[in-house]
DNA sequence: ACCTGAACACCGTTCAAGT
DNA sequence: ACCTGAACACCGTTCAAGT
């Protein structure tokens, strides 16, 4: 087994994925190359495609890995009004934390459409409390990710404003806004 | 005045944005570079930077340009629940027809968020129909804009589907549950 | 098995030169 | 005033070769 010339340990996805977040988080999008990559794990840029077939690939390891991390809120008994805005505000937090990774999910929506993805598990548990007949549900869920996908694009972009206390504002005006789209239509 | 040596006539900006819209409807963001637009035109590469800063400047030029050419829903007297349905329509259907350019719209938030834009000006205009009180008309337009944008992102991503009448419906949802959240805050 | 260097086909953009 | 070719500093990726 052959390792690196530069480096005196084999790569691993891991620290691939890892390493390639930190690039994005760091330096935005363009801040992700695959050359850059290689350059910040010491090693040639050649090398990581033995760990994975191509950019798009690594991308969605990243935001794969990234998603299991997300820990969502357990079903604590509260009204799915308080439920939906819990799980809306870590959905809102992970996002800011992460601005590039997620500008990426945004505009791969097949990363993020992934019904395997526990995200899903728990929106349509929170809607089906909501009263939301089943037929709807599917529809209802990619309407409100999409609400909350194209909150998130313009706040991470600095679109809206830096201010803190501006942005929870904003926040709370679009989830109250849904809550009150959704009381409505029981 | 020197032309060029492929063409017989000197470039103009509307020629140069118009082809660019074309390369982007055709091919997606990534249909458009700085040389096959040149190529498209017949000219040396270079020759557009006589015309245009930069790719993002060309971008810019475009999508104004298009934003201009949107033919916004005028001031019939009908209740602020329509004119916000036939808006949202009218930007939904836009967005449809240059998928590509609203993309790159949506992910650049500070073209859009041009307040010079007419397309604030109806928004607020409705907004006020509709009781939202003044202090809020931003923060409220924002919202909403930031759903809207969500919603195109999605779709011209062929995530939720490419069957019309399932668009139709996801779009009926959508602006179903903005208009009933909007018509609780009263 | 894992890593590498050279090469290919692309980018956007700068710069000095042409007419 | 407008256009051009060569060049620079980047990309992602293929391929044949090394250990």
């Amino acid at each position: 087994m052959a390792v690196s010339a530069r480096r005196g340990e084999p790569l691993t996805l891991e620290e691939i994925s890892s390493t390639a977040l930190r690039l994005m988080d760091e330096g935005g999008v363009e801040g992700l190359s695959m050359r850059k990559l290689a350059a910040e794990l010491d090693v040639n840029p050649m090398s990581l495609y033995h760990h994975v077939e191509s950019k798009e690939a690594l991308l969605r390891l990243v935001c794969h890995g990234a998603a299991e991390r997300m820990h969502l809120p357990p079903d604590d008994g509260a009204s799915w009004q308080d439920q939906l805005r819990a799980l809306a505000l870590t959905y809102h937090r992970h996002a800011r934390e992460h601005p590039a990774l997620w500008t990426y999910v945004h505009n791969h929506p097949e990363i993020v459409s992934d019904r395997r993805m526990r995200l899903w598990q728990v929106l349509y548990r929170i809607l089906r409390l909501a009263g939301v007949p089943e037929a709807e549900l599917c529809r209802t869920g990619d309407v409100l990710h999409a609400f909350v996908s194209g909150l998130v694009l313009f706040e991470t972009q600095g679109h809206i404003t830096d201010d803190p206390e501006e942005i929870d504002r904003t926040f709370d005006t679009a989830v109250n806004l849904i809550v009150r789209g959704l009381e409505g239509s029981r």
